[in-house]
DNA sequence: TTTCATGCAACAAGCAAAGTTTCATGTCTT
DNA sequence: AAGACATGAAACTTTGCTTGTTGCATGAAA
């Protein structure tokens, strides 16, 4: 149904790194989001503007955590990965001359801008280190080690 | 920035079928949101289904209100224009084997869902009369009668 | 110097809403 | 009955954004 996911994959990613992988190429990671290293790259670029990952080039480079899942919240994600708009509805951008589509936009938009300070305070009390938690307790009552990462190459 | 302007649109043709022109036809409506007369009818026959608008076929058809504005809520118009997607967000829609993923997704999807439920429920608390009186009280401190759906024509 | 990795730019593909064209159906007027 | 006017519905095109892909430059280790 939505149209970004790079918020829930940059959540898995950084949980696989912290508890599996410690340092990966794009290459690697790609394999664990079923997409191309490229997309990683860009995707990785902004969380290491914000500090949360490190990369390195050349041989044994890769990217790296710099803090522990418990100190990124969801929030950092969400703006790592581009703080892409939260909603898919909304007015137009650009304000009309007309009065009546002024009062819908505005009152449109306030509703909206409030959901959106009420979604982003929740993203700033959930740690990745919750959600990492949440696979663990997961993994424990259904025995089976199931990942991702494992094994398989592309294409 | 919204992809869907259904919404805000439906609540500005709401708005001055009440106030305005009582009944309208596909192209005047079009008129006042500056489209095609075919994209209002998309979205009006949702409006119909709901019970909000009724239509008339032939000469001197058109659309009119069912209801007064103060009985319906953005909720209905939200429904009415298909109820699409609110969140631009999310999770990938078929889920993964990786239990790394799965604990993302459910804890992206509880997230998400709250949130839609605190705004379908702020959606319920407001009627399209409500909007229509932001209007109605712009409208007196500007002093200027300015609407968009007079006069000009098409192309 | 070769190999392996990121960095960056440009372009193609996929998807959903919006826009468009065309024709059928129904209704009022003359 | 004929013509004008309106909705109804289907098919297709356009648009905007994310994602996917290719190519090349840069930097670091072997």
């Amino acid at each position: 149904m939505p149209r970004d996911l790079r918020l829930s994959r940059m959540l898995h990613v950084l949980i696989h790194m912290d508890r599996h992988v410690e340092r990966a190429t794009s290459e690697q990671i790609s394999r664990m989001i079923a997409t191309n290293p490229v997309v990683v790259r860009r995707m990785m670029a902004g969380m290491r503007d914000r500090g949360v990952v490190m990369s390195e080039k050349g041989h044994g480079g890769g990217w790296q955590l710099t803090r522990s899942l418990d100190k990124i919240s969801l929030r950092d994600v969400y703006e790592g990965v581009g703080a892409p708009p939260l909603f898919n509805i909304g007015p137009e951008a650009e304000l009309s001359f007309c009065l009546v589509e002024q009062a819908v936009d505005r009152r449109l938009d306030t509703t909206l801008k409030d959901a959106e300070t009420r979604l982003l305070a929740q993203f700033d009390t959930i740690t990745v280190e919750d959600v990492a938690e949440d696979f663990e307790q997961q993994l424990k009552t259904t025995e089976r080690g199931t990942s991702c990462s494992a094994g398989s190459g592309p294409t």
